[in-house]
DNA sequence: GCTTGTGGCCGAATAGGATTCGGCCAATAT
DNA sequence: ATATTGGCCGAATCCTATTCGGCCACAAGC
């Protein structure tokens, strides 16, 4: 789909703060993508065509950034996931280190601040890929030392979440009250 | 055969081994599930039908578990990152932890191995949030001590990738004391 | 070797949802 | 009070998903 060349009105840092529609409807796309926006507009109490303007809208803003097929790891021969953090001498080893992204097994890079540089989540076809991988990482100049978290089982594992927890109970006070998650109009 | 058994089939574990044109659907899928099967079909050399097949193969199957909108955190206010370690006395406190996946914040729990018990990764509105969160975690009972990583910038992030690197190269070998191996000029 | 059964592909046809189009209404600016 | 803008709705159109036969290749059986 094109744009139309008349009106290259790139609104794009132009969100205007989301409404109550669009965290819902927002909602509803992370769990399920592939819903119709007439099922859409039934949930959230509107229309088919405004559904889709505002869908539109969330894309074109960046809101959302991209619509993608989550796969089974176990699917595809990925049963190993590990956390992996990594210490390098110095500042700014970074764009060296990006250079891993290039391998699919690795899902994640963060700079992070704390007693180690950088972070990483891999997922490999087995500990002796990861092996592999982590050769790799050494060969980057400037990486001191790596420690790795091998994942057990997973609990939970979801894309980000629009909903945000408005209040949050005080500590230590074992609060009878819901917790009390998202907005609504 | 049985026609009225139609889709009652329930082949879930049975997913026989990906072939290529599996394998190059699930990544044109996974970096943009909005793709319209004839377009699909051109790019893995397939005609729309023949596509369609193995898509739904491939969700009934398992092997895509989901559709999904991938959201923009800072367009729904979380920019705050984090990686949580959780250290648990004893063993089995993971059930009771697991409540906290009721807060939209937390994105991923894992059980892993080395020197810590389990780790979260969420996303909060502010530094604030991220305290009401270590609030409620440290409320669980069993909760020894959090280490907690902010991210300071992500470099990559992105679902899990159907390929797998097939072979590994050889680590790089320090390059002075290497013996009389094969070097040569 | 030849036949039968099965799985998977294709092109064509149908159904269903995405997208477009006017028109209407409310809130804001003039 | 009136003009303007933004956003919604129902209806119409267009495109894509989905279905339907039929064809072909491969594997097992006679």
């Amino acid at each position: 789909m094109n744009l139309e060349a008349e009106d290259v009105r790139q609104n794009e840092g132009r969100a205007r703060e989301l409404d109550a529609f669009d965290r819902k409807l927002l909602g509803l796309l992370v769990e399920d993508a592939t819903r119709s926006y007439a099922e859409l507009g039934e949930q959230v109490g509107l229309s088919a065509p405004a559904v889709h303007e505002r869908v539109k809208r969330l894309k074109r803003s960046g809101a959302i950034h991209q619509t993608a097929a989550l796969i089974n790891p176990i699917a595809v021969q990925k049963t190993l996931l590990a956390f992996v953090h990594v210490d390098t001498a110095g500042w700014g080893k970074t764009p060296e280190l990006l250079g891993i992204a290039k391998y699919p097994e690795v899902e994640e890079i963060h700079s992070v601040a704390g007693d180690t540089c950088m972070l990483l989540k891999v997922r490999t076809k087995d500990s002796r890929a990861l092996e592999g991988l982590l050769a790799r990482i050494y060969d980057v100049p400037g990486v001191i030392r790596t420690r790795s978290y091998v994942v057990l089982s997973t609990h939970l594992e979801r894309p980000v979440q629009p909903a945000i927890t408005k209040e949050w109970p005080a500590p230590r006070l074992p609060a009878s009250s819901s917790p009390a998650t998202d907005a609504k109009g």
